[in-house]
DNA sequence: CGAACTGTACGACCACTATCGAACTCAAGG
DNA sequence: CCTTGAGTTCGATAGTGGTCGTACAGTTCG
């Protein structure tokens, strides 16, 4: 990407470039499912900090292991993520798979299943 | 396995044990989307043989590969197979799809991208 | 400035999985 | 019985991807 990526914008997907199979290998993985149940929950429009985003959901992966969670889901066109002073935001992109996959994330968040047992 | 798996009901998935990431993760490889779309498409109660979900499709695979294929959506729980003298058909399970997880399997088919550009 | 905090980037490791070829099973039909 | 056809299973291989540790980049605050 050639593109001059400032801080607040980084390697978000484009609208035409999302892909299906990529949204649903996104959600597939399930501690990226709890962080997308988790940002649904707890993230409006104002989002919510990565770092709750890690206390509520229970997750107990490295610093590391979050972030490229962040990328896949950023890359997939299902969070937008930007920073607030020394915090990073993110929220749930549903202007856009609401539009491009109608019902798709309602019926996913829907599921009660924890995804783990 | 203990139970004895008749040629006519093999390793399907329980529909209590049906996993939504399964679910995602089988629909997130192309070759199986293609396939699930394939038999939507062309396949109603009466299923659809294998053979003629391979021509369909345009899949190019080769018959193992497509085995494998068949065999993780069944137990993910999206489809159903039954032997027909000699060929085997496969149906979508919407039965237990779309009570589990309304709206998941309509969103996924509705898109129109073919999932490959 | 320096220390603490938040998140990213990179490399390595390991598990999973998509793919194929070959051998096998079962059914249908001379 | 033998051949053909339709799928499965097994073993091997190659590619993908989740995980972590470490190093790095910004921000905040003393």
């Amino acid at each position: 990407m050639e593109s001059q990526v400032e801080r607040d914008e980084l390697a978000h997907a484009d609208p035409d470039a999302v892909d299906l199979t990529a949204v649903l290998a996104a959600l597939a993985e399930p501690a990226r499912l709890k962080i997308v149940r988790t940002v649904a929950a707890y993230g409006g429009d104002d989002g919510i900090a990565c770092l709750d985003v890690w206390e509520k959901s229970g997750l107990t992966a490295t610093k590391s292991t979050m972030s490229h969670h962040y990328k896949v889901l950023r890359e997939a066109g299902l969070v937008v993520m930007w920073w607030v002073g020394a915090k990073k935001h993110v929220r749930l992109r549903r202007e856009l798979v609401d539009v491009r996959w109608p019902g798709l994330l309602d019926a996913v968040l829907a599921d009660q299943a924890p995804a783990h047992g």
